[in-house]
DNA sequence: TATTGTTATACTCTATAACTATA
DNA sequence: TATAGTTATAGAGTATAACAATA
């Protein structure tokens, strides 16, 4: 029977303290080593655009947005601060993917949009996310994937 | 049908990129989505005993361990700079939880071991984190956390 | 008074590389 | 020469809070 790193240490813990019931660490150990190495092949297309994780999601979330957002609402959704949020934002507004508009009806705020160069780049990278994000998945097959989202989605609905 | 934040990601890309696949996306959007909010409660048990995450690795590291451990061993397996390691260590001796050992063989290296503080320490941390993530998963039966760590666990032996 | 967003400050964490001592 | 480990430096990223403008 094959093992992966997580049953290293599962092995290590049951060496040093039979009496504890590490299995829990199995699954959560497990969700943490998986999204550990993804992230490391996602960042790596990232990379490859110039970007950073929190640089594509803010780009991604106005892409996806059906409508205009606000800085408000982008720090509160990607679960950063005002001034982070502030500061990632100028970076972007620098290299000429997003623009702060006015606001008409409130006068302390704004909408950030996609300028066309900031809205053909996040196509761009979104095609190659998802397509990594395939390869990366080829070792499970649909069924197995199928699966894998479904249990992870029941926990979600639970706790988040 | 319930949703989930990611089914959310998932119908707005549907909606603005009709023509793109994100299926992947349900995945390993999931894998992450649970991966941080796993984290938030597992690092809550770690500040309870003024621990950080990195912290925690080390100490469980060296509890684990059978054989005496090197910062070299410690930096490889927890994917750390050297230097960063030195100062995690120094931060543990100053709060007497570990000691520097010259070794006897090299005298360029040196093991860190765990002192009886460091030892009584981690084995309530550890019981509290087992605990803590056993809670965590009461959402899932026994046999869905079963089939959540044998899909990782596939995935795992076929990436890492 | 409360809220929106920016700015200034300080802090944490890290990698890098220079460095010492030893192999 | 190469390696183990420490130290010093600098950089990235952040939260916090003070701030200005507006609600």
């Amino acid at each position: 029977m094959k093992t992966d790193h997580v049953d290293t240490i599962l092995a290590q813990w049951k060496a040093q303290r039979p009496d504890l019931d590490c299995s829990p660490m199995g699954v959560i150990g497990r969700v943490g080593r998986a999204k550990q190495l993804m992230t490391i092949r996602v960042d790596g297309v990232f990379k490859q655009f110039d970007l950073s994780n929190i640089e594509f999601d803010i780009l991604a979330s106005l892409r996806r947005a059906s409508e205009a957002v606000t800085p408000t609402e982008l720090y509160q959704t990607l679960m950063l601060s005002s001034g982070a949020m502030s500061t990632r934002v100028d970076g972007l507004v620098k290299r000429g993917l997003v623009e702060r508009q006015a606001s008409e009806i409130d006068r302390r705020s704004c909408l950030v949009t996609l300028t066309t160069e900031g809205l053909v780049l996040i196509d761009k990278v979104v095609e190659a996310h998802v397509d990594n994000e395939r390869e990366m998945l080829s070792s499970l097959d649909d069924n197995e994937q199928a699966q894998l989202a479904a249990l992870l989605k029941k926990w979600l609905m639970a706790n988040e």
